[in-house]
DNA sequence: CTCCAGGGCAAAT
DNA sequence: ATTTGCCATGGA
């Protein structure tokens, strides 16, 4: 069996390594990864065994380094997969830019952010867990949160002096004790809710399997919001992140109203008539637009 | 101390 | 059908 340490795939045009980077800690302190001096460090988990590596650009493609063992064919097929799907490199986002560049508010962030990609959250459940848990609350706090739920539930592994995690299965969430998951302070509501989302997920009557086979974006929509929890916002956002559904926005979302605001695009953020116009000129890249705004409201 | 934060639910208009 | 009260707590 061949057995190799590393592997690049090839990158396309309007992709940015550096960029995709950036914005994945941005000023937060995400612990599903690391980003140290402009490579990204993440570990998964395949076929029983957890997989640790380094992500870093280079000019025409990716390099993609393991800190562990070395790969068979099929593990790296498994990386390669899951790598492209995160950084969304499959996709074409000629047009997106071409909308941007059209829109003069707007225009100046095809040179800002250039190669800027729908970083994804791969795991449904992970993706669906975490906008719970960013529900309403400021974002540092947020990722506190998911932090001491991940370190203390999901499997981790250790290089040098860094641990990394994998997030938890939706059983471990189950099955946490009620009491200790309000000990780090999560509320009674999203303890409630993250135990429903586990709960659909173990008896088969949620999966991103089944969601992506839903022929629309509003039955996919539907299909979320029948969970106690998952309202409009939290299930835009994870069909944004986790399946890749470039239509929907994740309406509500103070994040958007900021940035609309910082571009003098809207003065009043119950004027629900002025978003949809605005996001009627980003038709098919609504999330990619979404993505956008809430890069631009951080600065490096 | 006050107000807000990448919401959602349920009760009250 | 739309608005309001509430949850819950760190951050600014």
């Amino acid at each position: 069996m061949p057995v190799k340490k590393s592997f690049s795939i090839p990158v396309p045009a309007l992709f940015s390594f550096d960029e995709c980077a950036w914005f994945l800690h941005r000023n937060f302190d995400d612990c599903m990864h690391k980003v140290v001096d402009g490579k990204v460090y993440k570990a998964l988990e395949y076929d029983g065994n957890i997989l640790l590596f380094s992500i870093e650009g280079r000019k025409e493609h990716i390099y993609i380094k393991s800190l562990l063992d070395g790969w068979s064919t099929d593990t790296i097929q498994f990386i390669r997969r899951y790598i492209v799907e995160w950084f969304d490199l499959d996709r074409d986002i000629q047009v997106f830019y071409s909308l941007l560049a059209s829109q003069p508010p707007f225009q100046q962030m095809t040179e800002d952010y250039l190669g800027l990609r729908l970083i994804g959250i791969n795991d449904l459940f992970e993706a669906l867990a975490w906008s719970i848990i960013g529900q309403q609350i400021n974002l540092k706090f947020a990722y506190t949160l998911k932090r001491r739920l991940v370190e203390k539930l999901g499997k981790s592994v250790q290089w040098q002096q860094h641990m990394f995690y994998i997030f938890p299965q939706p059983s471990a969430i189950l099955t946490a004790d009620d009491q200790w998951l309000r000990e780090i302070q999560l509320s009674s509501k999203k303890i409630e809710y993250l135990k429903i989302v586990a709960a659909a997920f173990i008896d088969g009557t949620l999966s991103k399997e089944e969601l992506k086979s839903l022929p629309t974006s509003e039955a996919r929509h539907r299909h979320l919001i029948r969970l106690k929890g998952i309202g409009k916002w939290t299930a835009n956002y994870a069909l944004m992140k986790s399946i890749k559904d470039l239509n929907v926005i994740p309406h509500g979302d103070i994040g958007i109203y900021q940035a609309l605001e910082n571009f003098g695009m809207l003065a009043n953020r119950k004027d629900q008539a002025q978003i949809e116009n605005i996001f009627a000129n980003f038709d098919g890249w609504e999330a990619y637009f979404v993505l956008y705004l809430w890069r631009s409201l951080v600065n490096k």
